[in-house]
DNA sequence: CATATCCGATACTCGCTAGTTCCGAATCGC
DNA sequence: GCGATTCGGAACTAGCGAGTATCGGATATG
């Protein structure tokens, strides 16, 4: 109970927060947070009022249900997705997919899985949630992998005939398996493994 | 206490149900049943004890709790593991993949990987019951393919450079990830897909 | 300062579920 | 058949969490 008072340092100029946040972002960030943390089942409100330093009605104020706030939640996940206009271009397959592995980008794969974990439960009962977590979730990666293998197409350094659309879902499958079932983690070392051990070879690239 | 009197006999040729069922193994039967369809959290001792007609009084008089229950059911799952003397044998690894592919074999496979996304939520909280899920879901399959790619090298049909480790996991990843994160059906088609888009090239075998 | 509004906190209600207890009936060992 | 045991069912307790209502205080405005 009153668990932490882990970081109200952070001065907060009185009732500011960050400008560009409002009240309602924040809470959605808290929600996120305690999802990745303990899951639907296991989330409650007064965890997330208490994160967001809110009260219980507060967030009643502003969504009618658990259900209701928690797709609201995932939905505005979206919004931190990479731009496509960003994302390495070193000339080859193998560099483009290597320049992926770098801490701010797995970590914030990992914890979309943490995420994408506490919601599987749920999944079944509400399609809604599904396709708002496929949306934030599953999809983005998948873009980005058919992204950089439809350029190495383009530039002749790989067959046209190999299977995109299984191929782009093997590295988040492998990840997403490694997260939630085996619970080890997403590192440098295991990416690797999957780029140089089964995408590449699977693309005609040998090592 | 509540030690288990696990095996008296079989017999009992009343009414009864099954002749080769003790009464626990029935109760861990519907305890699985109903993991595979609500999930851990969704579960309740009632829902298991009436798909089992049973008194709910005569699940606590077995196991002392809940956890420890679906820990046991997860444990016992381990026994309709495949024998290994029992694995196609069509001499060529995409034959043995291939002929894998077949409805008791994959509807067990999707069963299991129900049953474990009902669990996903709790592997967090319990690494006891974490560790009996891999060995009894994650475990097994990998074996299997394990198997049948060092066969393959053996007789000298694949390269023994490949990264078995990381090969043996991609299709349980994939069917994992396609059952629990995008709720799609692991049917023939998928599974072919899988074998000859991503293992097979992974491994050197062109199509 | 006065007023209207929104917030955080607290204290409820209500339903649900883990776990317990009890009892009549069915079953087993003999 | 006849006790001893176990079973299924149901009633019961206790605690937790969703959702609601209320209230004192802080904010904004003028």
């Amino acid at each position: 109970m009153t668990l932490d008072l882990e970081e109200h340092v952070a001065e907060a100029p009185k009732m500011g927060r960050k400008r560009d946040h409002t009240r309602d972002a924040e809470i959605l960030e808290a929600t996120i947070d305690v999802l990745a943390e303990t899951g639907y089942d296991g989330m409650t409100i007064d965890m997330v009022a208490a994160r967001a330093k809110a009260g219980k009605a507060t967030v009643y104020r502003r969504w009618a249900s658990k259900g209701e706030m928690v797709i609201d939640a995932i939905a505005c996940m979206k919004q931190s997705d990479v731009d496509f206009s960003n994302l390495p271009d070193t000339g080859t397959l193998r560099g483009d997919l290597i320049a992926m592995i770098k801490p701010p980008t797995i970590e914030d794969a990992e914890r979309k899985l943490q995420v994408m974990g506490g919601l599987v439960s749920m999944l079944a009962r509400s399609p809604e949630l599904a396709e708002a977590a496929r949306l934030a979730i599953v999809e983005p990666r998948a873009s980005v992998n058919r992204f950089l293998i439809q350029r190495a197409i383009d530039r002749g350094e790989i067959s046209p005939d190999c299977d995109i659309d299984t191929i782009v879902l093997v590295g988040p499958s492998m990840a997403a398996h490694r997260v939630l079932l085996l619970r080890k983690p997403v590192d440098r070392e295991f990416l690797i493994s999957v780029i140089d051990g089964v995408v590449l070879p699977a693309l005609g690239i040998r090592a």
